[in-house]
RNA sequence: GGGCGGUUAGCUCAGGGGGAGAGCACUUCCUUGACGCGGAAGGGGUCAGAGGUUCAAAUCCUCUACCGCCCACCA
């Protein structure tokens, strides 16, 4: 192909990743061996969202690795996954197709969701919902793909999973099954983390707090012949569920109490005083009520001091219906009955009213903010109540693991260093084992029946399991062996476990999806642990730490060697984007208008790790950094000439000026694969950049002249053949970085694609530079621009000719200038030049008289 | 409450024991036969503050302040 006219960036995308796909440029070889792939375990984006900036400037700084790699000669296993799994899209199938998830319900093929929206939600059944939901998130995956294909991402998109797919379902049932057969993941009933709202279960790793307005209480307890306790609550519509009251053991001020009983207001109810060290005399009065369950302190005192349940809190949010039997006497329950039934926050205020009416309130509530723990999606607080739900074991409550756990996470290599700390802090601060179950519908079900008792109650302790060979199972509509699908839901029968897994249990085994796990034994010798692991910080405690845990059980090693944090995305005013300030950035529009290259060049100017502010300036200096390229090397091809292809034998580069310049390529090329090969992208490109204005400035404009043949054939020869290499060597360096711009010019005069074109050697550009002087071109350069300033501070064009310019400088460097003296002179436009020595350099230039 | 990162030009940020840098913005100039979606040049900084180590500190150490984030049993 020819050098065009009048070369542009526009339609290089379309044009571009149309043909990658169609020669298959970045498909994976599978017949590599271990040691010639790369391999990366791709973040799947949630697609049921819009797109984020934070994830196209992740994905960049990732893939500019990827295609450095690449050109090293690895074979790069770069798959894509779609993180559909989970409530986000829960809620948008209710909402675009008017159904609603009734687990109970039968399976129906022939289901087809109403026309129109309707008033009252359909109910389906799971398999249904899922389908419906399976539909929905197709039109998000394509386009997300078309984005990140806009973005020059090299993923190879023919390997493409979802998180929900019957692979990753077959993946994740499997591993549970194994985790399970180990006894790595239990079943348990106790108190859990619940939303009220999406009524299911909760990790801890999806806790967030919130800083919520609230109010102290200060509340009488009674007591028979002595002044009431006083305790201080945020929370009094508990009190029918409190089952102590507690204080420090050393609290002198409490410690007449410790083994008596006092009774609560309102209800009656006798409670012991207790000690336990985790009461804080300072807060409050210094003892405080134990509810079950108020806060996760609540826990704790419940379990270690060994007392009973008074649960008040239902799985909806409000409060049960009948008081605690505990609750006996006929005021006690009157005075429940008027909060039966109500949300937490209603009963709040009701039961303020009750306590101020019986003169059990102390003045007046006091308003405070304080943190509240929320479930990270949800709107309200949450609530801890007693439920029966699946666990995988996490090192929390297993030191011998925890330490497992810490040793992998120093093992793993971590850019930057410093992020390990998020990793140990959170594996050092787990309370309590990965709660995996969801009472939730789209998801990966748990695959387990349980056989009916003669009373038709579930019996949990001997789950009925599938063999591996029949996974994936929805228990729901698939019958375990041995039983009819009539037997379902009937006294001596079965039923199927109702709920799934927690979006991490299956995200948590990207690596063992997308290589083949147990279902492509040759794959996953090839991808096997892989290579990287690039994600965004947030999810440190969830997916890397699940990911590695996971791996850690089955596999007893790390699922990847290294692991790339990038930074965060924050707004032009380096304020967090959010939603709700309406100040997201959006990548579609800056690709329309800055185009790819542009806006790569911005995600790749952040440094590893770095939180970085949207900057438009950024993406402007990107695109004209992309036209410099196209230019230059329109240039750089002219004077080259036809046949030009054949030239970058660095053996015809003679001159002392051509040969410095290789000298300083090399260096780049050098300095460029150091930072890469610590997946250090941005200062690869500030390395490559810097050597690429300089060449444009000062090399390209002093063998000008000689290379259009103004002195010679062995001059101009030289020239060529160092500018062919010089272009040839920064497209190929400039590649991984600006994808679209280099192989619209490496088509001008090269085969093939520039991105399987082989990474710059450094070596060969040494062995031709062999006995160059770098010198020369450093002071070439110093002269023409003394010169150049000369002229504009006399506001003269800089087409304007030199009478004399007279170089001071030390004697080496000026028998370095005089290598290229010819060069100088010509580019200077300076009719002679004088070399004095001197101790410092400066030049003096006399330019010829303005005609005007 | 514990921890991690940061504080360098008006802005966004590199740098990391010996000259204080880039881009943008600003000012001036140049319509050069690669490039006006250009190009050349210029002005502009107590490197947050204090103390210490050193012949030498923006850089290493200590403390302080402020910003961001992570974690925490939040009565």
């Amino acid at each position: 192909m020819a050098v065009p006219e009048k070369p542009t960036l526009d339609g290089l995308e379309d044009r571009w990743s149309a043909r990658w796909e169609a020669d298959g440029t970045y498909r994976f070889d599978r017949s590599k061996a271990r040691a010639e792939i790369f391999s990366i375990d791709t973040p799947p984006p949630t697609v049921s969202g819009s797109l984020h900036m934070g994830s196209a400037f992740g994905y960049i700084q990732t893939d500019a690795i990827a295609r450095f790699r690449r050109m090293t000669g690895r074979e790069l296993f770069y798959p894509m996954g779609w993180d559909d799994n989970g409530l986000p899209t829960e809620r948008r199938v209710q909402n675009y197709f008017g159904v609603r998830c009734d687990p109970s319900l039968p399976y129906d093929p022939a289901f087809e969701p109403p026309e129109k929206p309707v008033k009252r939600p359909v109910p389906i059944s799971r398999p249904n919902f899922v389908e419906l939901c399976g539909r929905l998130v197709i039109e998000d995956e394509q386009k997300f793909e078309e984005l990140w294909r806009r973005l020059g991402l090299s993923v190879d998109w023919s390997q493409t999973y979802t998180t929900v797919g019957a692979g990753a379902q077959r993946v994740s049932q499997r591993m549970f099954l194994r985790n399970l057969a180990r006894g790595e993941a239990y079943q348990a009933e106790a108190p859990t983390l619940w939303d009220v709202d999406f009524r299911t279960a909760v990790a801890q790793a999806e806790l967030e707090d919130r800083q919520t307005p609230g109010a102290y209480h200060t509340v009488r307890f009674h007591r028979d012949g002595a002044d009431p306790v006083l305790i201080e609550t945020t929370r009094p519509e508990l009190i029918p569920a409190c089952v102590a009251l507690v204080a420090h053991p050393d609290d002198a001020r409490h410690q007449p109490l410790f083994g008596s009983s006092v009774r609560t207001p309102l209800f009656g109810v006798d409670v012991p005083v207790l000690a336990h060290a985790l009461a804080d005399p300072e807060k409050g009065s210094g003892i405080a009520m134990i509810c079950t369950f108020g806060d996760l302190t609540d826990v704790t005192w419940w379990r270690e001091l060994d007392l009973p349940t008074r649960a008040v809190v239902e799985w909806d949010g409000r409060l049960r219906h009948d008081p605690p039997i505990e609750i006996a006497g006929s005021e006690g329950r009157a005075a429940y009955a008027e909060l039966a039934g109500k949300t937490t926050k209603q009963a709040q205020q009701q039961i303020v009213e009750l306590l101020r009416r019986s003169g059990d309130l102390v003045g007046d509530p006091r308003p405070i903010t304080h943190e509240v723990k929320y479930y990270e999606k949800g709107d309200r607080p949450l609530e801890i109540v007693t439920t029966r739900q699946w666990y995988i074991r996490n090192g929390a409550r297993d030191p011998e693991l925890r330490e497992r756990l810490l040793q992998w996470g120093r093992a793993l290599q971590w850019h930057p260093p410093h992020m390990r700390t998020r990793y140990e802090t959170w594996v050092e601060g787990l309370n309590g084992d990965w709660l995996i179950s969801r009472q939730r519908f789209f998801g990966v079900p748990f695959p387990l029946w349980y056989r009916l008792d003669d009373e038709g109650q579930p019996i949990h302790d001997e789950p009925l399991l599938p063999s591996e060979e029949r996974l994936p199972v929805d228990p729901s509509s698939d019958v375990p062996d041995g039983y009819e699908p009539d037997q379902r839901g009937k006294p001596g029968g079965f039923v199927g476990d109702p709920d799934i897994m927690d979006t991490w249990a299956t995200s948590s085994l990207t690596p063992q999806i997308a290589c083949g796990w147990e279902a492509d034994g040759d794959l996953f010798t090839r991808t096997f642990p892989m290579d990287l692991r690039p994600q965004g910080p947030e999810i440190i405690r969830t997916w890397l730490f699940a990911t590695v845990l996971r791996a850690g059980l089955e596999h007893g090693e790390l699922p990847w060697r290294d692991t790339t944090i990038n930074g965060w995305v924050l707004d032009p005013d380096r304020k967090k984007m959010s939603k709700s300030i309406g100040n997201v950035v959006t990548p579609m529009p800056l690709v329309e208008e800055h185009g790819p290259d542009a806006l790569r060049y911005w995600s790749l100017n952040g440094r590893p790790g770095v939180d970085t502010a949207v900057d438009f300036g950024q993406m402007k200096v990107g695109r004209r950094l992309a036209i410099k390229i196209l230019n230059a090397s329109k240039f750089a091809l002219g004077v080259i000439g036809e046949g030009a292809g054949a030239t970058t034998d660095a053996r015809d580069v003679a001159e002392p000026l051509d040969r410095a310049l290789l000298v300083a390529l090399a260096a780049t090329v050098e300095d460029a694969t150091a930072s890469f090969g610590e997946h250090d992208y941005a200062r690869a490109l500030e390395r490559t950049e810097r050597f690429f204005w300089g060449f444009c400035d000062d090399y390209v404009e002093l063998v000008k002249q000689r290379a259009y043949g103004a002195r010679g054939a062995a001059g101009q020869a030289s020239a060529r053949a160092a500018l062919a290499i010089a272009l040839d060597v920064l497209l190929r360096l400039f590649a991984p970085h600006l994808p679209f711009v280099t192989e619209e010019v490496w088509s001008w005069w090269r085969e093939g694609s520039v991105h399987r074109a082989p990474w710059p050697d450094s070596g060969v550009l040494r062995d031709a530079a062999v006995h160059a002087e770098p010198e020369v071109l450093a002071v070439a350069a110093d002269v023409v621009g003394a010169v150049r300033k000369a002229k504009t501070a006399s506001k003269r064009s800089l087409r304007t000719d030199a009478e004399r310019v007279v170089v001071r400088d030390r004697r080496a460097r000026l028998e370095a200038l005089e290598a290229a003296l010819d060069d100088v002179r010509e580019t200077a436009r300076a009719r002679e030049i004088q070399l004095d020595e001197a101790d410092a350099f400066d030049v003096e230039v006399e330019l010829v008289a303005d005609e005007a």
